[in-house]
DNA sequence: ATGGTGGATGGTCCA
């Protein structure tokens, strides 16, 4: 079973690009995150059409997510807190073949300690809690999206001059090393030791083709999956299109 | 030079 993540920044932009990479790569799963649109104007039809199941969390211009699967979705999910009417839409879950997929859009941060940045430890901790509160980590779970972090040095083009900015900072990274102590760890790490592989690539200053990137889409698995991970990957022919998302799909094959 | 690119939107905000 493939399972995948991408961030497409709009699914309305990005709709021919999807069903053409669903077409090729064939995953039997993938979360999609920053569809930027409304349940009711998500492209439902067009992925069944491919057969996928889907189910969608989405908001009018920001955020978004969604979940898009060949086998069947039971327990979905939307939000992880108190449901507030207005709250940024970036968590949706769902158990696909015994698995907990969880599927969030963490956020941005904008700029070390600025209001955004503040939102965005406070969201990975009430994460965290989430997990902590409703999960057990000896389940199969599977957590992936936009982390909008970088674990380590090796996951950014430039550790030296971004080591401490923004998806890179200690308290970034250490609110991510919490959630691997509840019982997670990084699929693409278990199969890929070097650095040099990003997932996301501004799109100012021809980022992409200096690959002045950063490793910051992950697919987290617990322990009873990590065995099953034969393998992790990036594939960068989204990105290297007209009009690409700036993020590239992250896989993760899982042998069940 | 305080830039640069892209999406949603219809002013800017967000990334």
């Amino acid at each position: 079973m493939i399972v995948a993540t991408w961030n497409v920044n709009s699914i309305n932009a990005r709709q021919e690009h999807a069903v053409d990479w669903l077409k090729s790569a064939a995953p039997d799963v993938v979360c999609l995150q920053e569809i930027k649109t409304v349940d009711e104007k998500f492209p439902h039809d067009i992925f069944r059409q491919l057969g996928y199941e889907t189910v969608s969390f989405g908001q009018k211009t920001y955020n978004g997510v969604a979940i898009l699967s060949k086998l069947p979705m039971s327990e979905v999910r939307r939000g992880f807190e108190a449901d507030v009417a207005d709250h940024p839409r970036r968590f949706i879950s769902a158990n696909i073949g015994g698995i907990e997929i969880i599927n969030t859009y963490v956020p941005n941060g904008q700029m070390v300690g600025s209001e955004k940045y503040e939102y965005k430890l406070r969201w990975l901790a009430d994460f965290k809690k989430h997990l902590e509160d409703t999960r057990s980590s000896a389940n199969k779970i599977l957590w992936c999206g936009d982390f909008n972090i970088a674990p380590e040095d090796l996951d950014v083009y430039d550790a030296a001059a971004y080591g401490q900015q923004i998806m890179c900072s200690p308290a970034e990274r250490n609110a991510l090393t919490e959630i691997r102590a509840w019982g997670l760890d990084d699929a693409f790490r278990i199969t890929n030791k070097e650095g040099g592989h990003y997932s996301w690539w501004d799109y100012r200053m021809g980022a992409f083709r200096r690959n002045h990137g950063f490793r910051i889409d992950h697919i987290w698995v617990s322990s009873a999956l990590s065995g099953n991970c034969q393998k992790a990957w990036i594939d960068k022919a989204p990105r290297k299109l007209e009009k690409p998302s700036d993020h590239a799909p992250v896989l993760t094959e899982l042998s069940l």
